[in-house]
DNA sequence: TTCGTTGTCGAACATGTTGTTCGAGTATGG
DNA sequence: CCATACTCGAACAACATGTTCGACAACGAA
């Protein structure tokens, strides 16, 4: 099912490689499918037997990823302690894990179909982890809007991140957004004891 | 300067306003200048006479909004109070007065080129805003995470706003972002008088 | 190895978009 | 009233798109 035909593999990766090298030089909107024909040295009639046209490239690009951070992401929600922010931990690791296609679909020269497919992702999964400690502590925010908050902050942290060569780690990322994070959701939550959670992970390096 | 020939104003508005409903029906990575001439009855040579091209017209559009942005955001930089968080009240309230604009160029439909511009201008300010309170407070997180998080995670609330249009109102709003934003805020800043800022912001209404 | 299947190639094609040019006509503002 | 400046519309070359087709080669199963 995934390895079907040894031709069919080898055209996907040469056209995906020039896909992904082209938006790192041009960025994908300046990207035609004859350039991505002419780098990748592939008929044109090959490239529409695989691909409807350019966006679904983007898509194919990203979509075995997408799945892979689903399932990271579907696996840490069971157990839902409130003190744990975010799948945003589990993005940044999922990221750094494909930094170079990260780095050409989520950086400065993505389309913003792959920020949108992010957001959804990240923004469904955590407005849903969110709903029921919202209502327990009856809180009068909505929780669309906080929801929204925290995962455009995560993404674009992430974008941050991206464009500035994943330095500092996955690990500190996480810490730094988790510092910025944790205070207001947890006074959003109606929890008291918010020094206890930021000192926690204070003492954790940044650098 | 900004008045010129009558016919030139004329011509502007009727493109603008196609432009508007066009992005507003079809979003903007959809139309094309031929669909913009029909729309607005305008011959062809008479678009290039004012527009580079579509991107031109796009920023355009926004280029004057965005200056009188810039103007309401220089000028609640001087006094620079650490409680007060945001440019984000600003941009509200700017988005809240040109509502229909910000609906096709920030919205659903919008490209991300008026994004990226937004991204800028609060970003830049934001960072040199928040420099010298994070310098002066010893902190070890990086300047440009505080205010690539914040900044983010207003963009992210102005577009789900306008995708809502534009409810719950401006200053419910703001009151929202400075209730998640503020504690995070102050802890980076090492303030302890964290529920003080918090309560008292959260008695203002939130529906 | 053989053989039917399947992918690739390359050229050609219709279609649509882009940005430019030009001459003729017309509204504008001084 | 008149010179200026804008609009119009048509035509144009250049290019991108997505499709089609026949010829050929690689594949993999037997």
């Amino acid at each position: 099912m995934a390895g079907q035909d040894r031709r069919v593999r080898r055209t996907k990766r040469i056209i995906g490689d020039a896909f992904v090298a082209l938006i790192l030089e041009r960025g994908y909107d300046r990207i035609t499918v004859q350039d991505i024909l002419d780098r990748a040295d592939v008929g044109r009639s090959t490239f529409y037997a695989h691909y409807r046209d350019k966006e679904a490239l983007l898509t194919a690009a990203f979509d075995d990823m997408r799945e892979e951070l689903r399932g990271d992401l579907a696996a840490m929600t069971p157990g839902a302690p409130p003190d744990r922010t975010s799948p945003a931990g589990a993005l940044f690791d999922h990221a750094y894990r494909h930094r170079d296609v990260y780095q050409a679909l989520c950086g400065r020269h993505g389309g913003n179909l792959v920020y949108r497919h992010l957001r959804h992702l990240i923004g469904d999964l955590l407005r849903e982890h969110l709903r029921p400690h919202l209502a327990a502590a009856g809180s009068d925010l909505p929780v669309d809007v906080v929801a929204e908050f925290y995962t455009s902050a995560a993404l674009g942290l992430l974008t941050w991140w991206v464009d500035h060569d994943f330095r500092p780690g996955p690990t500190q990322l996480a810490h730094m957004y988790q510092r910025l994070a944790a205070p207001g959701l947890l006074t959003a939550l109606g929890h008291g004891d918010i020094a206890a959670v930021i000192h926690e992970r204070t003492d954790a390096p940044t650098r």
